[in-house]
DNA sequence: CGGCATTTGTTGACCCATTGAACTTATGCT
DNA sequence: AGCATAAGTTCAATGGGTCAACAAATGCCG
């Protein structure tokens, strides 16, 4: 298995100094510790990278100081000759902390440097109608506990990712319709709360997040739907959120699916999102439009019922995402779709016919079969994937957390 | 601006050794000179680097010794002080080859380290019935001539890259179904030609290396729409084409554009193909169907004569590619279109309409502006693409060219 | 039970690339 | 002519990886 990944140290346009080899070696150091399966040696880390067992040692020997890396017990050797000291991410030490603030809750997940959850908490409430300072310091308070929490069993946050349900554009909050706000400096506000003023904060896309937390050594690249009123992509590339030049890729909701379709308020007509977002989906189901309750609940319970205009109305969705999805697999040669947010609620009823109609429009799904599921996650998902994020960059660089 | 690129040595999964650092200072020296518009000098190029003048002296030199930097007048220095000696890519030491093997023509193109154009071949015929080994042989002696013709006037050829049209994976060509093509070794076969025997080939899709050919300083990240009886797409991103998981990207013929259109030979209906593809278009122009001629000439000519139905039928076309065109620029997020192919000669008659469906069409158009137009590269666009991608990763590796 | 092969992990001399500071070279300005 | 200024070079110092030898710890076999 490649370790792939990217962006270990030594970023293109920067010259490279003898530390950028020591970075770049310790990074590879502790991937190989992080991909394996158990526990692994110093020798087994110098035959994966190719390194020296000497300089393997000396590498382990600084993670080990600096507390991402543990001694477990010796490991079983095959044949004879001295038993190798087996090694592990340092369980507790380090970590990542994810913070979602979305339209009906706030969640906060934080994880160990093997991605294991230690700690999550989710605070349901519709947050439409609130300022955003107030929600903000809402959130901060929630983040705030949750690191007091972390803090107590031992460990060492390194840095926080912030999921919004909006448009993000270096580090601000452009946009985000669905909870009224416009341009907000998140990070900014989040800092005013004392505990987390000196933390690293990164802001990014909920539905980018989600899509992180779907990322397993098996699954590198998919394409991550979430359906909501809006539908949105996370594309997935080996791992990495493709965003595009200017941040705003995976704007799956407008492509469109029917020139004879209804008008979208976009302006052009029959774009994926007003045949099969979640307004359309409950209108078409002859549901009453419900207020704060999510449509997705009324909908899964219609569909459970068995009630007709409902499963039309799924069928009829699941044709037009067929349709949008079939073109996206085919601009990115992507075979796996993940679908989230409500769509997950409803895969049961989407994704037979979703299946199928891929299997009718792909060019080469006579070679391989594209694959539908649903998302592992609820609303976890994003803080999840957020907290993921900071570990995974955590171990990419993790010159940064030794000390000196 | 950004030097950025990528992959200059040390990949990922790769230890760093001593040799790495001086692999990637040597690419960034390079690169330094190369981006440049003018001639630069050793301290330009430590201050634009970061390194020591020491280190870009020394690291000049040994550019300057392996022929792929050379010497120039002295700088006009704006103050007092010692004047500067110039740097500027060496041309007529190092270059690259492409060769493009195509349905009605063979193309060879040599360029120097700038890119420049050195020598220029393209050979017109049908290949069509002639088999594979014929063709490649015909190809292959083109090379030869040109490898010789550059040899003479100095030019050492350092790569070549191949461009086919056609399905490529791991350098063996899988399907061109326009040629009659299946699982030809192409690399293989070329190398029968004693000349070429020893030389480093590379093979890819037509077009992806046309692509190739329009990347500018200015414009690196686009969509080049290939028209022709198929349509494709080469999707560049920071000016590196992009290839998805299994090297299938770009497939914009298959993209629905609608549900009630025409059944495609992929089964599926009203892919772009069936409605905007040169062979529909010259069906609902009116036109006969054309024997050996390419559809886009009678098109064109049909079109420039104000032809009613051939009007109506590009419209229609324009209309069918805005749709597709923007589900892919929403989902990749770029904001150029490059229309490429049989459609470059066409863009008179597509490109307003397609730019305004585009405008009515993006979210985003409110805050830039959608470009289309024209390839600017004719029938020998692949393989100058091809050329300058050799050259392109000679820049990225010099260690490879430097005497020892 | 003892010697031996085998593998792990460590030590120290060596190699090599970048640094930093001093130095030389070549120009413009006064 | 003298001085300021900037370009390019030299050389000892720094630091990181390699290499080979070695010590440590085990299994195997006689």
């Amino acid at each position: 298995m490649p370790a792939s990944r990217s962006a270990t140290s030594l970023g293109p346009g920067l010259p490279a100094r003898q530390q950028s080899l020591r970075d770049h070696n310790l990074a590879l150091a502790l991937r190989v510790v992080a991909d394996a399966a158990g526990p692994v040696s110093r020798a087994q880390i110098a035959a994966a990278t190719g390194l020296t067992r000497a300089t393997a040692s000396t590498l382990v020997e600084l993670l080990l100081a600096g507390g991402l890396l543990r001694e477990t017990a010796l490991l079983a050797t095959p044949g004879s000759g001295r038993p190798a000291v087996g090694l592990t991410l340092a369980p507790g030490g380090l970590g990542g902390l994810g913070l979602e603030i979305n339209v009906d809750y706030l969640a906060v997940t934080v994880v160990d440097l093997t991605g294991e959850v230690v700690l999550r908490e989710v605070l349901d409430g519709d947050q439409r109608g609130l300022s955003s300072a107030v929600v903000l310091q809402t959130a901060a308070r929630l983040a705030a506990s949750a690191l007091a929490e972390a803090h107590e069993r031992g460990l060492r946050v390194a840095g926080t990712a912030v999921s919004v349900p909006g448009l993000v554009r270096d580090g601000r909050l452009v946009r985000a319709p669905n909870l009224g706000w416009y341009d907000v400096d998140v990070p900014g506000v989040l800092r005013r709360e004392p505990s987390l003023a000196a933390l690293d904060l990164s802001v990014d896309n909920e539905a980018n997040d989600a899509a992180r937390s779907e990322v397993t050594a098996l699954l590198r690249s998919f394409l991550f739907v979430s359906g909501e009123i809006g539908v949105g992509a996370g594309i997935v590339l080996d791992g990495v959120v493709f965003r595009g030049t200017r941040g705003w890729a995976g704007e799956l909701g407008h492509v469109g699916v029917d020139p004879a379709g209804p008008v979208c308020r976009c302006g052009a007509r029959g774009c994926l999102e007003v045949v099969a977002g979640l307004e359309a989906l409950t209108r078409t189901a002859g549901l009453a439009p419900t207020q704060g309750l999510p449509h997705g609940v009324a909908l899964r319970a219609a569909a459970e019922a068995g009630d007709p205009a409902t499963s039309a109305a799924l069928e009829a969705a699941a044709v037009a995402l067929a349709t949008a999805l079939g073109g996206a697999l085919h601009l990115l040669d992507v075979g796996t779709v993940v679908l989230g947010g409500a769509y997950a609620q409803l895969a049961p009823w989407l994704v037979p016919t979703l299946t199928r109609c891929l299997q009718e429009r792909l060019l080469w799904s006579g070679w391989e079969r594209p694959v539908v599921r649903a998302a592992t996650r609820g609303p976890e998902a994003a803080s999840l994937g957020g907290a993921r994020t900071v570990v995974t960059r955590l171990l990419s660089e993790p010159e940064r957390w030794l000390v000196t």
